[in-house]
DNA sequence: TTGCTTCCCATGAATTCCCATGGCATCCCT
DNA sequence: AGGGATGCCATGGGAATTCATGGGAAGCAA
């Protein structure tokens, strides 16, 4: 039982807008449920600028709320939280058989809002949270997006970490 | 014993994917995995530019997501390393015989997607962490990337190193 | 009713668990 | 020092579970 959302996983989603959530993820949201035993949930958050929905714990997502209890009541920054974080966003059941179903809202940030017959989605593992995509759009995004330019021929990718404060 | 990889080891990739890990890397890997007690786990990444898979502790791995939430968020290093050791990484629980199972995703990686009846996985270790190989590309790999052309000739190897602080 | 959503069951495939074997090295006892 | 016994280790195979996915029935709302 791992405690962090990590890999790539194409699930499929059906006419009814289900999707199963990967077993190892749904093993992290279980644990990161303070109210065990019924049925385990997630929160997936529409809002912000981006192709794809973001899920949280519902741990997680605890923190960050009370992080943004912390701001300035009001501020530019805060209410652009509460917007995107909070009130572009939902808890959604997991049901008996490990699905959830994506909302329209969610379906609609991804590009998603026909189902097709074999329509297919990414879960992409960030640590403490991860990203549902649409597959198509998750690879054309990872087609662009990572041009190796940053590494240099033969590099390690390590080399791009800073310095490590413990040596 | 120690408590760090070394060495090179030969292990037979059976039908279903499965490897045992060499004894003494399971060691480490007891060592490194904080939840004691259970089965110990493995991450093995199979991001990054290369034909292997990369192995850390559970501790190891921890010590790198603290070095890179540290860097800019959003900076593009800090997005090649996210995508390329925690998305395209899992964690893998050691089972009860020793032996780990290799995902599609990792055998991809190796140049692995089809078993045959005397595949072979090699196990090299670097210190820190270890890596998996496919049998044949390791050889080859071996036999073309180490000539001594580092080294000028009759010099000892440890002319290598920095010059070391402890003396 | 009609359409939509949630719950429940079915199924096949993939995965995990469990036990068995043979080889190798080590230990121990005489 | 010999020789047997012991234990770990790599590997194989079968059985039992889990998982992803499909579909139908039951509940709910308009």
């Amino acid at each position: 039982m791992a405690e962090t959302f990590r890999g790539e996983f194409y699930q499929k989603v059906d006419g009814k807008a289900r999707v199963s959530i990967p077993a190892s993820f749904r093993r992290v949201l279980e644990n990161g449920d303070p109210a065990k035993g019924a049925t385990p949930r997630v929160v997936i958050v529409y809002g912000g600028d981006r192709a794809y929905v973001e899920c949280y714990t519902m741990a997680e997502m605890a923190k960050l709320e009370r992080r943004i209890a912390k701001m300035q009541i009001g501020s530019p920054a805060r209410r652009y939280l509460e917007r995107n974080l909070i009130t572009l966003s939902q808890t959604v059941d997991i049901d008996g058989d490990g699905r959830i179903v994506l909302s329209p809202k969610a379906r609609e940030k991804m590009g998603l809002s026909t189902i097709g017959d074999k329509t297919e989605a990414v879960f992409a593992g960030t640590l403490d949270k991860f990203q549902i995509w649409r597959s198509d759009t998750y690879e054309a995004e990872i087609s662009t997006s990572f041009s190796a330019d940053i590494l240099a021929d033969g590099m390690d990718m390590l080399s791009l970490l800073p310095p490590d404060p413990e040596e």
